[in-house]
DNA sequence: TATGAATGAGGCTTCATTCAT
DNA sequence: AATGAATGAAGCCTCATTCAT
């Protein structure tokens, strides 16, 4: 008794080291996507920063791509908790919230969201590992779920613009995306206010597709502000 | 005297010939990066769809990078063009026309711009072709420049809301870049409504930023609406 | 303590195969040179004759010139070694010993004399190396400087011109290496008794540079003799 | 009549232009191998050097090595002309005359005699161009005839050793080719009396081979000094 | 006749993955 | 179970030579 004890102790003990080494490649590899060009990370440089073995990395991840979809899913998972909490506070009556925590989420460490961006490009495209990126997929598709309720809500209410609910979100979507594109990219980030020109931009997320705003095929529309 | 005439134009026949080549050249890349995985697409590849040498192509260009960097060029020349178009007609009266232009030009066929965007990433994290970028990122300043005149203009007649001018430009190209995103992001494009979608924010773009939507410091700002 | 003693044996064992591998290539390497011309001996040939792969090599050598200055270092290491004793015997009495054992040495193998030669003017062309290139560089003249206080005491006692010592050193040098051309150059190598010109030629450089043979600025110098 | 001097005229003109131009395909290639590193140098830098088409350097010379072959049958003809002066001077009683000639006219532009070195080490390793390398062969052999007469009287006279007649001209042609190899090593010309060394290793060339300083199979040959 | 664009074989090097220890 | 040496496919680029104009 106390002998299996001891040996089930003995596995749950293994267990926990070999998560926490997995969770050391992830982190090495993150620390390195981020310091240098991503086609210049190898595996080996990944074991090393990890301080294990090239050959171990193999026992964790069966290819690299998985490594790059598992640092994918990992930060999606932490937008989910960001965006579920900002819904729960929209629920209340704050109807920004939602966009907002969404914002806040992906601009939090803009150069981490711009890496995740380009590790799904080169995932993508790269065909393998189609299970893994469903997961990615059905993870935001359940965001967008728990958005759309909240979002025909406001419709509802007459904040929104009466559109599909997933325009509203994808908008979103799409300005953060790109407002992260903005902070790296080359040609833009010599700005020194970078700080104030995000906070302009999430305003724009907040309150864009709010009524009175998009009036499509009405060439009145613009007379009618 | 004859002779110089029909050696000059056998002459500028030859040269016709060679930048037409080396246009196939571009389109063929071009095409192949349309269809598969950029890493996937060698100079072989290339040649082979141009239906060249591989050694031809380095007649043309010194590397790969400058085959890349060249469409890239090529690229944001065109907007830059709908661009300059477009702030003509706003200096004209429409004050929506430039961003218009802009949304209309890169979601014209997103699937290129998207392109664009990935081959740029590729480019400056191999940091070679630092002379050409450079050339990339004045003709973004220099569209931006054009810009400036006509927001200012608009700030000042109250169209737009008065923060600094880039601040409206770069909310525009961070929305654009997104949407383009969007459009072919794996979890999203299955859509089938992709147009209209793209309509609303191009409408988003068009009327950001317009007063009366962005109070920063103000805690009651939103009341104001 | 059993199971430690074990692995280090383990380690230890597996570097010496290492080494031996590394042995391999470069034996494989200096066949092949001393067999066909240096411009087509390949990275591939000499993992095909090394019998290991290609991607091998470069665990071991970060480019091929870094083979190519191995072997140099090798073979001027074995040269040194030789000199050395020469400098010994020759402190001893046989004041000729240093030149002959040095001769003796490079003519030993003259094909593998003159391969080192041919390996050092591509390399010192290519012009990477350089710190290994220093380290050959070094260690020849660290040779300099243990003949050079053998051959001050042969001026002092009469027995060499008096002029600076390295002159002496180096006139060897050159008659040496010439010697060796000799020995390969295709236009002279099809004399038949190349072992007893190559004894006429050591003879030369053991004994020229004595005095009596030298009289810079001296018109009446010849009449001395 | 008239018309054939016109036409034979044109023709004689062509001729020379067209040598003049074969001769410009030369010199442009010896400047830039004495400025580059040999492999650097490519068949379109020699034509541009030139000032002429790439394809037209293939109207004088079937292959690249045909260049260089005839780069070293030029060089190898000036030796020869100041060999046979020597030659002559030495038959008219200055002994050392052909000797001295003969160094001089090696080390009068050392770096042009290594470069010719290290371009027969290529082109003979490479194989092709053998009748030309023939050629090459057969001048030196001519001189090596030219000098035999004189060395057998030298013999005959006492003033050199009593050992095959080429034994002399070859030790005399590798410590030549020593000196040159000396000049330009990278380990050895950092020194600062170049001149005086060369002058030193010209005289051991003329004296070198001098009866009394070569004793085979004679254990007593050194107390006879 | 002179040209230079086109060619493609072949070189060096990288790196994800495997597997024997 | 962890390791890291070994592998070889695949990529980029060079350049001697050809040939149509």
């Amino acid at each position: 008794m106390q002998n299996n004890n001891a040996s089930a102790d003995r596995i749950r003990e293994k267990k926990k080291l070999f998560l926490a080494r997995e969770q050391r490649i992830i982190d090495a590899a993150v620390e390195l996507f981020l310091e240098e060009s991503i086609d210049r990370i190898t595996v080996s440089k990944i074991a090393l920063r990890a301080a294990i073995g090239k050959g171990t990395v193999y026992k964790h991840f069966l290819t690299k791509n998985e490594i790059l979809i598992r640092i994918i899913l990992d930060y999606e998972r932490n937008i989910t908790q960001s965006l579920t909490k900002g819904i729960k506070r929209a629920e209340e009556g704050d109807s920004g919230a939602a966009a907002k925590s969404y914002f806040e989420a992906r601009l939090e460490n803009p150069k981490l969201d711009r890496l995740i961006q380009q590790l799904e490009d080169r995932l993508l495209e790269s065909g393998d590992v189609a299970d893994q990126v469903e997961k990615l997929h059905k993870l935001r598709r359940s965001n967008e779920n728990a958005l759309s309720g909240l979002i025909t809500k406001l419709i509802d209410r007459g904040v929104l613009e009466d559109v599909p609910a997933y325009f509203h979100y994808l908008a979103c979507w799409a300005l953060a995306q790109g407002a992260v594109e903005l902070c790296f990219n080359k040609t833009w980030n010599d700005r020194t206010d970078t700080e104030q020109l995000m906070e302009f931009i999430t305003n724009i997320g907040v309150t864009m597709g709010n009524r009175g705003q998009y009036h499509p095929d009405d060439p009145k529309s613009k007379k009618d502000k």
